[in-house]
DNA sequence: TGTACATCAGTGAACGCGCGTTCACTGATGTAC
DNA sequence: TGTACATCAGTGAACGCGCGTTCACTGATGTAC
């Protein structure tokens, strides 16, 4: 690549970071102007057109090019299938994604405040990234012993409920380790117990979907109509 | 009441409509501006300030003052407690719940859409909303034998899980409503088909979290470090 | 290797527009006597 | 019941400001010979 194709891609970049930054501010990425993303980025406003047409082009970038990969690090992480014990994998499950979110909290908050929000082509890319997450872990789960008497859809659907409530706790627990950051009137030690209590609800919750999945029967219809 | 302060009543009602018309549009509340609402309601931008402060006020107002009656109404609706039978119970109430939905389309889309939206007030007025929601159910669940056998703490949890579960269908359950309202291209018995496979799918997923908690035993504990 | 030209990321001035907010106002409704 | 005054929801003009987008430009990098 030469070092002019570089210079851009550098600037593409700063632009997907400086809408990240705005966006943890607690805006709505339908909030922030062209001309907020770039002054953060250091850039004059005509500038933005090189890279893109507006601001839907940039989120969707954003969404297609950037948090693809915080879902499949997350999923490299978890690693279901290939998890011998059933016993205690879901307490480190949740343990190891919830500092995953921590890793790179920027991109989960993205991901959970933008899912239903104002823009219709960063909706749409993250409920196709979001189905593509539950389709990957719904095979990897068949790897795992506990789960091979659930047939292939249900599985999907097991996957998607999970992947549904592991996302409705990253902003309570954003929020928290935020605070531990920011050290606003509570000390360290209570906030340590709040996020230990956190990770207990967590993990009981998590327990209640997959243990009611390993006694599924596949095979028993639901019938919906009387 | 005076007539001057049922009108004045009447005009902030029509305020909570105009943001939660122009909010299915697919505009999230926060990139709504103050002019745009007053336009809707057919008022000059300066009679905003006979009502409310600002935008996150109102935003804020039209979540306590309206929302939380639209929970009460599904509440009243699946009477969990009251209900004698198991039996299709979950099928019976995750019918209700959509059909629930579908009456009030703006103000569950809004509920989700702000949930984790961009105004701080209208985040945390429907997070309180929610969490009083989940207490709620906690509590009715109780009066259901299946589930007698959990302790109050893990019983709210399980509401919890329940009603973020219910929450991360909304979006999708309004988009095939309102794509059968709009018949663009799909036909109304390929989207009645659609409707009944998501049925299906939502039950499924209820029964597994509902069935672990039937399995579930409080007295274990989760163990959570090594 | 050196030169002449092409490309193109980023510049800077300019535009018309919708925004939030101020202010003094109007006129219908409510209240006191 | 009638009169005189107070209240206050909604008006309309005006303001300065940040917005998205246009245009012709600059100057460093890349390419052809």
């Amino acid at each position: 690549m030469s070092s002019r194709e570089q210079k851009k891609l550098q600037t593409r970049r700063a632009f997907f970071n400086a809408v990240l930054d705005l966006c943890i501010t607690g805006q709505s990425f339908s909030s922030i102007s062209l001309r907020q993303v770039t002054r953060e980025v250091g850039v004059v406003p005509t500038a933005f057109y090189r890279h893109f047409d507006d601001m839907e082009s940039l989120g969707e970038a954003l969404v297609v090019e950037e948090l693809g990969g915080t879902l499949a690090i997350l999923r490299d992480g978890l690693q279901i299938g290939r998890k011998r014990s059933f016993d205690r994998q879901i307490a480190k499950s949740i343990q190891l994604f919830l500092q995953t979110v921590n890793a790179q909290p920027r991109y989960w908050q993205f991901l959970v405040s933008e899912r239903f929000g104002g823009s219709e082509a960063v909706r749409k890319a993250i409920s196709n990234l979001i189905k593509m997450h539950g389709k990957i872990l719904g095979e990897d789960l068949a790897l795992q012993p506990a789960f091979t008497h659930i047939n292939d859809y249900d599985r999907r659907l097991l996957a998607e409920a999970g992947v549904n409530m592991f996302f409705s706790w990253i902003i309570d627990w954003l929020e928290l380790t935020y605070s531990e950051e920011h050290d606003d009137e509570m000390n360290p030690a209570e906030i340590e117990e709040k996020k230990q209590l956190m990770l207990h609800n967590c993990t009981r919750q998590a327990q209640m979907l997959f243990y009611g999945a390993y006694n599924w029967k596949s095979s028993e219809e639901t019938q919906l109509n009387d």
